[in-house]
RNA sequence: GGUAGAAUACCCAAGUGGCCAACGGGGGCAGACUGUAAAUCUGCUGGCUCACGCCUUCGAAGGUUCGAAUCCUUCUUCUACCA
């Protein structure tokens, strides 16, 4: 299977600028080819793994691929896909932001691979020393407004008199043809890729190859994930979920993947594991028949943790796991617990009593995070949905006390299914 | 710049002097059922209180009234039409 059938059947597939000449292309050998990512925040997430791992399947094959992070574009932020207009970054936000990024590109690709290391790139580089006259004269001259205002992104915000778009955003497309300009020239760069709400910006790049150096570059989309449920792909509850493991942890990043529809679970096999063709159709089949085993959903869990938090880190994620959702907690070793603790939120009782008549337990629940308010922590109680140490908490009058640590020193909290707080003393 | 209209809780949206912490829908949380699924059903969804109740909240600030989301004044923002 070459890199185009590959990713056919992994319908990664989504737009081609020119699906039979890159086929052709990538015929002759080895192509470089690049995606960006901007450093929105300190961290990338699953969204930004499909691109990413895309790059890295490419890698695989033979290609050369390129990580280019936005340090000049970060600064200005790219309107696809959004429809007011951004706050701008700080600058030193975005220096932390774009060395936290950095590094986990640097982590997802392999820069010594013998013959086709990968690459890192940083936009500011190349953008840095351009003065913005030179750039109106060197890029913005091949350029129309017209064409600019085309775009949907652009034209979506300009028809809605609410919000309308700035000068700075409107560019913003100047900025990423000009990197893919660049790094053809320079880098020998000839095709990029990115998410389907990348389509303008990758050909307003091709465009400018061609128009600037007389070149033929291409573009390849993936598609953008949608949940079967209508929800926003890689959003939980708390938020994004991010690959940096202090701001996602193993164990939520483990249960993220353990909780997937089942509707979407054979997609996003194919979409963010390595698995080959013969074992993901295996599992699909295994899904088909036993759903309620879910050995998708653990390979997906498991394969995707692995990738990004390497074993040892799967390995507590899955152990956490079995003990949370296993019932009761008797029987458990110290040590194991502490494995437990370690990987769902903690926070200190070090300010509350336990001695004597105790603590009502609405306000460790408050204390924990896990409910508003007390109102709110009553209602919760009342509604069976309270767990101290995995056993349910009947009634609101419950006080915790000393007696009710377990080793001594730790109270483990839980509302709902899944939602685990430790209280450490 | 002129005229008309709008602003309600996470979102949409009803309410046009007391029965309003505010209908309904969405979303969210929890329970039942299950497979840590989907679908379905049930409860909750401003704060404090065991509770009677109290406090804060309907764009902002003032005012009228025994009593205001609701009436008046000013301001802010948005929308529509006109210039």
């Amino acid at each position: 299977m070459n890199i185009l059938q590959e990713l056919e059947w992994r319908g990664l597939l989504m737009d081609c600028t020119d699906m039979p000449g890159l086929a052709k292309r990538l015929e002759k050998g080895p192509i470089t080819l690049y995606c960006g990512f901007d450093p929105t925040a300190d961290s990338l997430h699953v969204g930004n793994l499909v691109p990413l791992l895309t790059l890295r399947r490419f890698q695989l094959c033979g290609h050369l691929p390129i990580a280019l992070a936005g340090g000049a574009t970060g600064l200005i932020g790219d309107p696809s896909g959004k429809t007011t207009e951004r706050q701008l970054l700080n600058r030193e936000t975005l220096t932390g932001n774009i060395a936290c990024v950095k590094n986990q590109l640097r982590r997802l690709l392999e820069f010594d691979r013998p013959g086709n290391p990968a690459r890192l790139h940083d936009n500011a580089d190349w953008f840095a020393p351009i003065t913005f006259l030179d750039f109106l004269r060197d890029v913005g001259k091949y350029f129309t407004v017209n064409m600019m205002i085309a775009k949907e992104s652009v034209r979506a915000r300009m028809e809605d008199r609410e919000v309308g778009i700035s000068y700075t955003e409107f560019s913003y497309m100047l900025l990423q043809a000009y990197d893919f300009c660049h790094q053809c020239g320079a880098f020998d760069c000839e095709l990029q890729i990115g998410g389907s709400d990348q389509w303008g910006n990758i050909t307003a790049g091709i465009d400018l190859c061609r128009k600037k150096l007389n070149r033929q570059a291409y573009g390849l989309t993936v598609p953008l994930i949608t949940n079967a449920d209508g929800s926003k792909f890689g959003k939980s509850v708390a938020g994004a979920i991010w690959l940096d493991p202090a701001k996602t942890s193993v164990y939520r990043f483990y249960q993220f993947w353990i909780r997937t529809d089942d509707r979407d679970v054979i997609k996003l096999l194919k979409f963010f594991t390595f698995l080959p063709k013969e074992q993901i159709d295996d599992l699909a089949a295994q899904h088909a028949q036993k759903p309620e085993a879910r050995a998708a959903h653990k390979a997906l869990a498991r394969e995707v943790t692995t990738l990004i938090h390497g074993e040892a880190a799967l390995a507590d994620a899955v152990r956490a796991s079995e003990i949370l959702f296993g019932g009761e907690l008797t029987g458990v070793s110290e040590a194991t617990f502490n494995d437990v603790a370690g990987e769902v939120p903690t926070k200190s009782l070090d300010a509350t009593p336990l001695e004597g008549a105790g603590t009502p337990i609405g306000d460790l629940l408050v204390l924990s995070g896990l409910c508003q308010s007390k109102g709110q922590a009553r209602k919760d109680v009342e509604g069976g949905g309270i767990y101290l140490n995995n056993t349910r908490v009947e009634g609101t009058h419950r006080n915790v006390t000393s007696a009710d640590l377990l080793f001594g020193k730790h109270l483990l909290l839980r509302k709902g299914k899944r939602n685990y707080v430790v209280l450490s003393r």
